[in-house]
DNA sequence: TGTACATCAGTGAACGCGCGTTCACTGATGTAC
DNA sequence: TGTACATCAGTGAACGCGCGTTCACTGATGTAC
């Protein structure tokens, strides 16, 4: 925290810093209270040590702040999906498997910040046409439909390898993805239920639903 | 709504009539306003025609409320399932699917409800060890986990006849469930995403990750 | 049958709280001359 | 080099709002005698 005199203040041209900060206490609030209505213009205040009325020097309102953190955990969670599945792995079942597997630890691992994305979606989203293109995605919205994109195209390759059965990787990859949210929400929800081990769950989804064969 | 001078009071003897008046005024703003935040002592009380002092006579906070319209969701899913999978089914397989179906259009047709189970099931819940055993479990936890107790027993019924190839009926009925939660929570949190046909996707799940033969 | 009274269902005003937002301001820092 | 001043980062007090909750109350209804 600050001395009892208050914030010792940014240098002139350099009062962008504290919309890190911003961005960041609220980012604490969110994953130790988690839930995104605990981002409060003034509990970000109080956590960034600042006065409430100095948020507005740096975002339009409360929603803004929230978006930026948005922001921040999408493209957390896309560069994680793309790292995971990138050039190390030659098997395309094994690569569609770490993409899985890191998807699930990312969303268990930081589960309020993983909520949040799917909190959002509702407002402001385009309208979606098959095929999917992300050309067609308005930027904001591409890096949040990245991770998904990757893991169509990784079904896919395993089709092509000849290691899926699949017939339709669109929507396969759709149910897989939706599956494994459905499993991250419930363990983090219902963590009293007797859960069987995640990383046998993920195994059995991955190769189920995308058919995976050999 | 009532006549201008007021509501006309219960006779003597039947205040108990206002506290199901005050719960179905919960529900009406869960279902419309979508949100389980929206339902608060002051809402309800404007929903039911009512001063909001008055709820005190009925519930002890507006947690009591909440919980109240949580009871009656368990409750309405829950008979929802075992009517749905009851004696009208030879097959064990097609019971297995139209209780699954029975189960993801409950979700989509009231959204809101559905999600408000799974809301609250973070606080107080009791700790649930293997074997699942409805004895063990609080009475007003039973009906909570009838829902899916249904589900192990139905896939259960076709690994006995023959029908399932599952080795672990409990983690397979457990994990199709979450898969069918996930499903059902994208497509109403991302609305605008080319989501493949709701039915096909369930038989997709039941079908591959039931491990269902022939 | 009439009347006094206890009971019960529900009300209106008020409380303190945290919220988002506004406004006029302060005072250090850099710049023009 | 010195000084007046504009700029910038950030503040403190105040606003109206909806919230949960409390309190003393009202007035119709049923009951005892």
């Amino acid at each position: 925290m600050n001395t009892s005199g208050g914030r010792t203040r940014n240098r002139r041209g350099e009062g962008g810093l504290l919309r890190d900060e911003i961005v960041a206490a609220a980012e604490r609030i969110l994953e130790r209270e988690g839930d995104e209505a605990a981002i409060t213009l003034r509990s970000v205040a109080r956590e960034a040590g600042i006065a409430a009325p100095s948020i507005y020097a740096h975002f339009a309102d409360r929603d803004a702040i929230v978006e930026a953190v948005l922001d921040i955990a999408f493209e957390r969670l896309r560069q994680l999906i793309v790292d995971t599945t990138g050039d190390s792995h030659t098997d395309p079942v094994e690569a569609l498997l770490a993409g899985c597997h890191a998807y699930v630890d990312f969303a268990m691992r930081e589960p309020a910040r993983y909520r949040v994305l799917f909190n959002r979606l509702r407002e402001g989203r385009p309208e979606l046409k098959l095929p999917l293109r992300l050309e067609d995605v308005p930027p904001r919205w591409r890096s949040r439909l990245q991770a998904f994109e990757v893991l169509v195209e990784g079904l896919s390759a395993c089709v092509a390898a000849g290691r899926s059965a699949s017939t339709d990787p669109f929507a396969d990859a759709t149910c897989l993805w939706t599956s494994m949210h459905g499993a991250v929400m419930m363990r983090q929800f219902v963590p009293g239920f007797p859960w069987p081990p995640f990383d046998e769950t993920v195994d059995a989804l991955v190769l189920r639903i995308g058919r995976i064969t050999g």
